[in-house]
DNA sequence: CCCCAGTCCTGCGGGC
DNA sequence: TGCCCGCAGGACTGGG
C-alpha cells in the first residue's frame, strides 16, 4: 500500500545511488514466480547496464532512475513492494536486484511479497506516454488549490473516489484519502460537485500537511508490517492516524462520535460522522 | 463520462 | 484445533 508518502520515503532512499553505475541486473532466485520485466531481462541488460544514475524521481506512487541516456527504471510496488539499498524482509519474494559500482549501498532489490508490482525500463518517449499527463494527473504535493478544484469540482462523483483516481491526481491513495478529509472535515462521500470553494481549500491544505507530516514520519507500516524504507526500518505515521482501521473508536478529533467504516469503489473508507456531517457543514477542528 | 465487477497475488482473520 | 473462505486493495480491463 505504498501510498506517495511511503513512496517518496523510498526515493529519499535511494539518492546515495545518484551518480552511480548499474554493474548487474539480475532476478535472483527466489520462491516465488519471477517478475515479469519490461523490456525482457537480456534487453534491460543491454540498455541499462553502464549506465550512470543521474536522478531518482518519483511521480505519484512510482519511483524513478534517471540514467545518463534519459531513459528511466520505473519501480511501481502496488500493494507490497518495496524498494530497498538495505536488507531485504527475506529472499522468499525478492524480484529484482541491480548491482551498481562505486562507495554506498551494493545493490537496489526490489521486493514484493503479492507479486503486483512492477520494474519497466522507459525510453523518453515511453515514460511520456505511460507516465505523463495525460495518464497521471498533477502530483499531490504539487498541485495549486486552485488547479485541484479545477480538475475535480466539474465531476459529480464522490469526493473521495475523485481523491483516489490517479488521472485526476496522483499521489493519494486508500489511507490517506481518509485521514486527509476527516482533518479537512468533509464527509467522503459527498460529490466534488457540490463542494465549496472553502471546502477546496481545506482539502488541499489539509492534504498538504497530512502528506508532509506522513513524509517525516517515513511514512506509515501498517500492521501486517509490510511497508519498510530503503533501509528496511518501519515507518511510524501509523500512530498518528485517525481514522484509517479504526472503526469503532472514538474520534480523536472531536471525541463525541464513532468512527465508521463505509466501503467506495470496493474499498473501505473510515471517518468520523461528527467532524464529516454529510450536510457539509463542517467545521474543520 | 462514470460505475461496477473481475483480474492479478498472498497472508491472515473470522467462522464453523 | 484445524481448515476454508473471503477480504485486503492499486491499477487495469471489459461491459453496461
Amino acid at each position: 500500500m505504498p501510498e506517495l508518502p511511503e513512496v517518496e520515503t523510498m526515493r529519499r532512499g535511494l539518492l546515495c545511488l545518484v551518480g552511480r553505475r548499474i554493474a548487474a541486473v539480475n532476478r535472483p532466485p527466489c520462491r516465488c514466480r519471477p517478475i515479469a520485466l519490461t523490456p525482457r531481462l537480456a534487453q534491460f541488460r543491454r540498455r541499462a547496464v553502464g549506465q550512470r544514475i543521474e536522478a531518482v524521481e518519483r511521480r505519484g506512487k512510482r519511483v524513478l532512475l534517471v540514467l545518463t541516456a534519459g531513459e528511466r527504471i520505473v519501480f511501481e510496488p502496488r500493494m507490497t513492494g518495496l524498494v530497498l539499498v538495505g536488507r531485504p524482509p527475506d529472499r522468499d519474494y525478492l524480484r529484482f536486484e541491480l548491482t551498481v559500482s562505486g562507495r554506498g549501498p551494493k545493490r537496489l532489490l526490489f521486493w514484493d511479497r503479492r507479486g503486483l508490482g512492477s520494474v519497466k525500463l522507459l525510453r523518453p518517449d515511453e515514460v511520456e506516454t505511460q507516465l505523463g499527463s495525460n495518464q497521471l494527473g498533477p502530483d499531490a504535493l504539487e498541485v495549486t488549490a486552485t488547479t485541484l478544484r479545477k480538475r475535480l469540482s466539474p465531476s459529480r462523483r464522490a469526493i473521495k473516489i475523485a481523491l483516489l483516481d490517479q488521472r485526476s491526481l496522483a499521489g493519494v491513495g486508500n489511507l490517506y484519502a481518509s485521514e486527509i478529509l476527516h482533518v479537512a472535515g468533509v464527509h467522503p462521500e459527498r460529490p466534488c460537485a457540490r463542494l465549496a470553494t472553502d471546502e477546496w481549500r481545506r482539502i488541499h491544505a489539509t492534504m498538504r500537511r497530512v502528506l508532509k507530516r506522513a513524509i517525516a514520519m517515513e511514512g506509515s507500516t501498517l500492521s501486517d508490517g509490510t511497508y519498510r524504507t530503503a533501509l528496511n526500518n518501519p515507518g511510524s505515521y501509523q500512530n498518528f492516524h485517525r481514522v484509517y482501521d479504526r472503526r469503532g473508536d472514538k474520534c480523536p478529533t472531536c471525541c463525541i462520535g464513532t468512527i465508521e467504516r463505509i466501503v467506495q469503489g470496493q474499498r473501505s473508507t473510515f471517518f468520523c460522522p461528527v467532524c464529516q456531517p454529510a450536510n457539509g457543514r463542517a467545521r474543520s477542528r
